[in-house]
DNA sequence: CGACCGATCGTCT
DNA sequence: GACGATCGGTCGA
């Protein structure tokens, strides 16, 4: 089933299309390593955010400001940003450099680490909740806005492909989630997610 | 199960 | 000074 893990190289990333990007990298496997503690999870759920055009974006328009910087770096860099005051979002960037494209990622499957993420959560179990959401699986991976402006070709972070593929039907588009703000294109469908897995969050299409 | 609401604070106007 | 690319708890049906 599964073979060596191969990290994702920059041309992955550096796409024209980032909703192809949020649609390849479903299956594709979150590691991070920090203080020589390893923890990763298959990417479940991702959305993607396409830059000036895109209403949701934090880039629309061409806004670019200190916290929003990172969006414009080179393809792979990490953006993550608060959210609410609490919730540290991580995002990955594609397309080229100054083309403020992103990809979040919304959920994962917990693979390796478990112990550790319930240490970083606070959680008592390993319920569906560790790393169900954007804000709940940063704080389970320990990813946090400092790691914003690094890339996912480090030693810390990285994302590998472990050769597993989800078949065509098991992926399901739906608009995203909690963007209602972003007027018309509050419904593009740029969100995707794997089709029954228990870690996807939110409800609806 | 769905709807609602408070927490909490950095960022932008 | 207002507002989030959220979460988890509570309340009512």
């Amino acid at each position: 089933m599964s073979g060596n893990l191969k990290i994702l190289d920059q041309s992955f990333y550096n796409r024209k299309n980032v909703v192809q990007v949020a649609r390849d990298l479903l299956g594709k496997i979150l590691i991070t390593q920090l203080d020589g503690v390893r923890s990763s999870g298959r990417i479940v759920e991702t959305e993607a955010y396409a830059g000036v055009e895109d209403r949701a974006s934090h880039a629309f328009g061409g806004r670019r400001t200190a916290r929003s910087e990172h969006l414009y770096g080179d393809p792979g860099m990490i953006y993550v940003y608060i959210c609410y005051g609490m919730h540290h979002l991580f995002n990955v960037i594609t397309n080229k450099k100054d083309i403020p494209h992103g990809v979040l990622i919304r959920a994962l499957e917990p693979m390796e680490g478990i112990e550790h993420m319930l240490n970083r959560t606070g959680k008592p179990v390993a319920d569906l909740t560790l790393t169900k959401g954007p804000g709940n699986l940063s704080c389970a991976l320990g990813m946090t806005k400092f790691h914003s402006g690094g890339n996912v070709f480090s030693e810390e972070i990285f994302i590998a492909d472990d050769g597993m593929r989800y078949k065509k039907n098991e992926i399901v588009i739906t608009k995203r989630i909690g963007v209602e703000g972003a007027r018309e294109d509050a419904d593009l469908p740029y969100r995707f997610i794997v089709r029954g897995n228990p870690y996807v969050s939110a409800k609806k299409s």
